[in-house]
DNA sequence: CACGGTTTACTGCCTTAACAGTAATATTTA
DNA sequence: TAAATATTACTGTTAAGGCAGTAAACCGTG
């Protein structure tokens, strides 16, 4: 699975942006509970969510497998 | 922003290991009709359902920043 | 310490994703 | 082509995420 913890990895990120829970919220369209939920590692949240707050942040997402590697 | 088709890639991938929708969500512990809107890059899915897929079929994520990279 | 801003936490309402069931269409296989 | 299987699509129900509002806890900084 993913020991990477997506939660800190964003609010570090989010810190390092000079940005507040609710500034990231703003821009990324969402609510700030969401915000809140995603960065202590909520899984069951809306994948779309996920992807407006990396995209606010500059993070992009990979997908790896034997396949393609 | 992604550009990849997740939807196609996971589709891809799960044809490769000789599976159909319903095995695979069974498998991901999911229903059907989250299978098939996932591969029709349905956004507002849970996250954690899209994990449950990738994890049955071993593919990593890896989330990439130009202040990791 | 006191003040202001931030984060954490909780609540309740509203919206909607998840799901099984079903059916129709498409694809594969005999 | 016919049969079997798989995919796509739709529906109604149920469970739960998204959200604003609020307040308490935390953290700096003057």
């Amino acid at each position: 699975m993913n020991d990477l913890d997506l939660g800190a990895f964003i609010k570090d990120h989010r810190k390092k942006a000079g940005l507040t829970q609710l500034q990231l919220a703003d821009l990324a369209g969402i609510g700030k509970t969401t915000v809140f939920d995603i960065e202590k590692n909520k899984e069951t949240v809306r994948f779309n969510n996920i992807l407006a707050i990396l995209q606010v942040l500059n993070i992009k997402i990979e997908f790896k497998s034997p396949l393609t590697k």
